[in-house]
DNA sequence: GTGGGTATCAACCGTTCGATCGATGCCTGG
DNA sequence: CCAGGCATCGATCGAACGGTTGATACCCAC
C-alpha cells in the first residue's frame, strides 16, 4: 500500500488528484495541505508514523513558488518521504529547480490518470518518474551544452526582464555596468536575439527566468 | 437539478470538479469535453435534449486559449446554457475577454467548493457570478479611467513585449515610427514607466496583453 | 461648436544601449 | 599545466531609444 500526502492549493485539483488516485486499490491518500507550510508538517508528522511515501507537491501556491522551498525542506527531513512535483507548466527553470531541490519526479498537471499512477509507483519504488514531455526537455537541455546560460546571466536577464536599465542592474547585482553589458552580449548570442526586450520575451517563452 | 457540462483538458481536474459538484443535492454532471471543440458540440446536442443548464469552461487548453473560442461558439447557440469560466489567473486581458465573450461569471481555481457551487447556482438562475478577487479587479478598472490604455496602444504594447524594436513595430502596424513612439510616450505615463521593457514587464504583470 | 481624447506624423536632442575591441583573475578538466 | 569557460572591468562609437514640442485630423460628448 502506498501512503499519500496531497500538496496543493486548489481544492478542486486535491479533490480530484484524490478521485484518481482512490480508484487505484494500492494508494491510499493520508492527508492533504492546501499550503506550503502546512505540507512540510505534515509530511514531517505522516513521515515519522510511518504513513507516508510519497508527497505529491504543486509548485505553485497562490501566485508564490513556494513548492520549491517545502520540496527542498522536505528532501532534508531525515528518512525523507519521495516528492513527486506536479505542476501546469512545464519550464525549463522550473524543472531544474524542482530537481535540484530534490523531486524524485515531475508531473504535468494535465497528464492522464494512468500516467499519474504509473509515476506514484515509480516513485514510491524509489525511482525517478519524469513526464515524457519533462524528458525530452531535459535531454535537449544536455544535448545543446553552449547555448545553456551560467547562473549569473540568468541572473542579469531576470533583471533585465524586470524592466531595469543596466546602471540599475549593476547597483542591483553590486557589479559595474560594464560586466552587465558583456554579460548581456553573450545572453543575445547564446538566445539568438539582438535586444534586451526580445531577451526578455524569448526567456518567457523558454521559461528560463522565474516570474 | 443543474445539468452540467465540465470542460477542461486536465483529467484531474475534471474529476475533482465532479467529484465536488455531485455532493451537492442539485447538481448533475451530464458531460466531459478535453478539448474546446468538444466542448462546444457537447454543449450543442445537451441542451437540444434540454439536459444542460451551466457549462465550466477552462480558458486555457492545453497552452491554447481556446476558451474564449468556445465560449463565444456556445453563447452563440440557440438558447444558449449559461457558461461559467474557470481559470487559475485572473489577469485583466482575460477577464475583459471571457466577459466579452459572453461568460455569465468568472471563477477562479483556486476558490472554496462553496464559492463554486455557489456560482454554479447563481449562473443557472441566470444572474452574473464573478468572484470577489475578480470583481474587485474590475472595479478597479472602472475606478480609474484615464490611465487605461487605448486599442491602439495595446497593439503597440503587445509588440513591444515580443521584442520587436520601434522600427519593426511601425513596419508591422502600417505606421510611422514617430507614431510608435508617441504611443510608447503616452504608455510609459499611463503605466509609470520610463522604458520599453520595464512597460512589457509591467504589462505582463497586470496582464494587459495576450501572451 | 468647442473641448478632450485618440491617432497620425515630424524634427530635435540627450541618454542609453549594443557591438567591439581589450584586459585580468578564477576554476575545472583533460 | 594549460586550454577554455566564466566573471569581472574599461574604453570607444554608432545606432537606437526616450522626451519634448508641435502639428493635423477625426470623433464623441457636453
Amino acid at each position: 500500500m502506498i501512503d499519500l500526502l496531497l500538496a496543493d492549493d486548489h481544492p478542486v485539483v486535491r479533490a480530484g488528484l484524490r478521485a484518481v488516485l482512490e480508484l487505484a486499490e494500492d494508494m491510499q491518500v493520508q492527508g492533504e495541505a492546501g499550503t506550503a507550510a502546512v505540507a512540510v508538517r505534515r509530511a514531517g508528522e505522516l513521515r515519522a508514523a510511518g504513513a507516508l511515501d510519497v508527497v505529491l507537491m504543486d509548485l505553485q501556491f497562490g501566485s508564490e513558488l513556494a513548492g520549491i522551498g517545502a520540496t527542498e525542506q522536505i528532501a532534508a527531513l531525515p528518512d525523507p518521504p519521495r516528492v513527486l512535483v506536479l505542476t501546469t507548466y512545464d519550464t525549463d527553470a522550473d524543472i531544474l529547480a524542482a530537481v535540484e531541490a530534490g523531486a524524485a519526479g515531475y508531473l504535468l498537471k494535465d497528464a492522464p490518470p494512468e500516467e499519474l499512477l504509473a509515476a506514484v509507483r515509480t516513485a514510491a519504488a524509489g525511482q525517478s518518474a519524469l513526464a515524457p514531455a519533462v524528458a525530452l526537455r531535459l535531454m535537449d537541455r544536455m544535448r545543446s551544452p553552449g547555448r545553456a546560460l551560467s547562473a549569473r546571466e540568468i541572473d542579469v536577464l531576470t533583471q533585465v526582464a524586470a524592466g531595469l536599465s543596466n546602471l540599475q542592474i549593476a547597483r542591483a547585482l553590486f557589479i559595474s555596468e560594464a560586466t552587465v553589458k558583456s554579460h548581456l552580449v553573450h545572453i543575445y548570442t547564446k538566445l539568438g536575439v539582438d535586444s534586451r526586450t526580445a531577451a526578455a520575451a524569448e526567456a518567457a517563452k523558454q521559461g528560463l527566468i522565474r516570474r
